[in-house]
RNA sequence: GCUCCAGUAGCUCAGGGGAUAGAGCAUUGGUUUCCUAAACCAAGUGCCGCAGGUUCGAAUCCUGCCUGGAGCACCA
């Protein structure tokens, strides 16, 4: 690091959330003026500073008219009165009142110079925010049960876990992945049940599958290798044994496949832990002692048709929880008549668990279809008298991969298949794409919106990707790098002063990163920080192209500072492209 | 039937009280002595699903409706 460089480090310098400074200077200011008494006096609500959209409006706004119906005065008067009580900032160069009521800020050429070296002293930690200091959060995400590998609606939910993970550390908490999975339960003795069925048909006897049992080839080729080391030895052991070689198999599978788009958690969680530990039955008699549990055939509330049906069934009692108390439609089974309990049961011990470790803040990553699930497991929380609070579930709607059909002329499902190369599963569209591309095709949507992975364009268009196109940011900067380096240029002692219209129009936008990260882990809303980082780049590339460095007409000192400049810019777009979980290669 | 999500440019989607509604893809035309074309420059398109309401101000909030999706198990 250039000797100036370090020497600015000394002064710690950091880099700011301009748009906090603003909001907390003009808070001071409307205290000042009610003060004063220009104002009168009232509980001013929380309106955000924002980037206005044309030229001409600032780089920082602060719409006054939303204190017009409060301070009963007219939005242009109140702007000036707070414009006036404004204190001096250095990073602000000129202060606008437009119409209807707008503060509208612009940034100090010199101060967004001196960023430059702010970012570099910063470093892979720029905007490292401080918000979660000495706070805990958990993500629990991916949590596919190990009867299968990871398929494309699987991902989903993986690579928006994994980027909320990233944004929540980017805030300052300490975090942890977690990944829950069902290992008790009817589907993983189909998944043994089909394993043993796979390993006997490698035996040579023909065997038939039921419903409901596990028909990919992946079991296959476990049950090929099983019964060349053991031959037939295997043939007497029960479901039980082949359920545990599966899930062993499974779980190295969807490990693999994970860690192939960086995707790690640091505690898996199992169901049948859930009992071991005697968590479920504590829960189960929480719950009793409560009051919410009751013995019946049918719900209380049942009609008498679903009564009869259940006559007709001939089941016996179960064990109902009345989640109907904290408003749902009605109650839930948590023991079957058999006396097995229901996945709720275990679902809720575990909820239970997961806020007894205390963290501050504790995001779920669920699919839709486990909406309704999650409410029972809200209302069970409720019943035990649990505070649901820290928990926040963001729900991802349903991901179809696709690909056009000519002639029918329309997009249809591509369909889940037993081989690979289908493009349903994370390893079949990382070898067709890339792991940067699966990621940034995931996670640029807002999980709200059913996702139609479009396999074809991912794969054919791949070059003309928002993928590439943010990562080739990041490439040209190490390309003039490069180049400086071999023709021994450096940018010791860069006078920043010399940086132009257009680098500064960069660092504008770059310093709203830090409100980025915020909005995007404070919202849970990873997705965000996808779209600025295409934003970004989309500034970034005509001023590659028009601001050179290492080039014959530009003065030796312009040439240092515009390399101290693509210093910095090469810091943010690693640090962007670091939350997303995406590589920042050195070249293309 | 009930709950949740979505409906914005030809396509895929951002924006979710604030100034003249955005991006990518696709289409069309142009740009390369020296770090640069996976790039840049230029051109065009919108009853923001429909109808009311609230507000100084609505794509954004409320109500109703239409369309598409997900869920509403003694499955997990």
């Amino acid at each position: 690091m250039p000797a100036d460089l370090l020497r600015a480090q000394k002064d710690r310098r950091t880099v700011k959330q301009l748009n906090r400074e603003l909001e907390k200077a003009i808070a001071a200011a409307l205290g000042s003026a009610q003060a004063a008494g220009e104002l009168p006096p009232f509980a001013p609500p929380a309106i955000p500073v924002s980037s206005p959209r044309r030229a001409g409006q600032g780089d920082w706004a602060y719409p006054a008219m939303g204190l017009a119906k409060y301070a009963r005065r007219k939005p242009l008067e109140i702007a000036q009165i707070i414009a006036e009580q404004l204190p001096a900032l250095d990073f602000v160069q000129a202060i606008d009142i437009l119409p209807p009521g707008f503060i509208n800020f612009t940034l100090c050429p010199s101060y967004l110079r001196q960023q430059v070296d702010a970012i570099l002293c910063e470093g892979e930690s720029v905007f490292q925010l401080e918000i979660g200091a000495g706070k805990s959060a958990q993500v629990e995400f991916v949590s596919a049960n190990p009867s299968g590998p990871i398929t494309i609606g699987h991902t989903r939910g993986a690579v928006i876990g994994d980027a909320m993970a990233r944004l929540l550390e980017a805030a300052g908490y300490q975090v942890q992945r977690e990944y829950y999975y069902n290992n008790a339960g009817n589907q993983m003795i189909a998944l043994g049940e089909s394993l043993k069925l796979r390993y006997l048909e490698q035996l040579g006897e023909t065997v038939s599958f039921p419903d409901g049992y596990y028909l990919g080839d992946y079991l296959i080729e476990v049950a090929a290798a099983l019964a060349a080391e053991h031959a037939d030895a295997l043939r007497g052991r029960d479901w039980q044994f082949f359920r545990d070689i599966a899930e062993r198999h499974m779980f190295a599978w969807i490990k693999r496949s994970l860690a192939a788009v960086d995707i790690l958690h640091d505690n898996f969680y199992n169901e049948t832990s859930l009992f071991e530990s005697g968590r479920a039955w504590q829960t189960l008699d929480a719950l009793s002692g409560r009051g919410y549990l009751y013995e019946s055939t049918h719900r209380e509330g049942a009609g008498a048709a679903e009564i009869a049906d259940i006559t007709a069934k001939g089941y016996q009692p179960a064990t109902w929880f009345r989640s109907s108390a904290f408003g749902d439609e009605k109650d839930r089974v948590m023991v079957k008549s058999g006396g097995e309990p229901t996945y709720t049961l275990p679902d809720i011990a575990y909820h239970r668990h997961k806020l007894e470790r205390g963290f501050d803040i504790a995001v779920i990553v669920l699919g839709t279809d486990h909406f309704s699930q999650s409410q029972v497991v809200k209302y069970g929380l409720q019943a035990l008298g649990l505070d649901p609070a820290p928990i926040h579930v963001i729900f991802v709607q349903m991901v179809r991969a696709v690909r056009w059909n000519e002639a029918r002329g329309a997009f249809e499902t591509v369909k889940q298949s037993k081989r690979a190369g289908d493009f349903d599963t994370l390893d079949d569209l990382v070898a067709m794409t890339s792991a940067d591309a699966v990621r940034y095709h995931m996670l640029a949507r807002s999980p709200n919106s059913q996702l139609d992975f479009d396999v074809d364009q991912v794969v054919k268009q791949s070059n003309e990707n928002p993928v590439y196109y943010i990562q080739n940011a990041y490439v040209r900067c190490a390309g003039i790098f490069r180049e400086a380096q071999e023709r021994g240029f450096s940018d010791d002692d860069a006078d920043l002063s010399l940086l132009g219209a257009e680098e500064l129009r960069f660092l504008r936008k770059a310093l709203e990163l830090g409100n980025v990260i915020e909005q995007a882990a404070l919202a849970y809303e990873p997705h965000k920080i996808a779209f600025f980082a295409q934003e970004l780049a989309a500034v970034f590339h005509p001023i590659y192209d028009s601001v050179r460095v290492l080039h014959s007409e530009v003065p030796p000192p312009v040439a240092k500072a515009r390399l101290r400049f693509y210093r910095a810019a090469a810091v943010l777009f690693r640090r962007l492209l670091s939350l997303m979980g995406m590589t920042a290669p050195e070249r293309m």
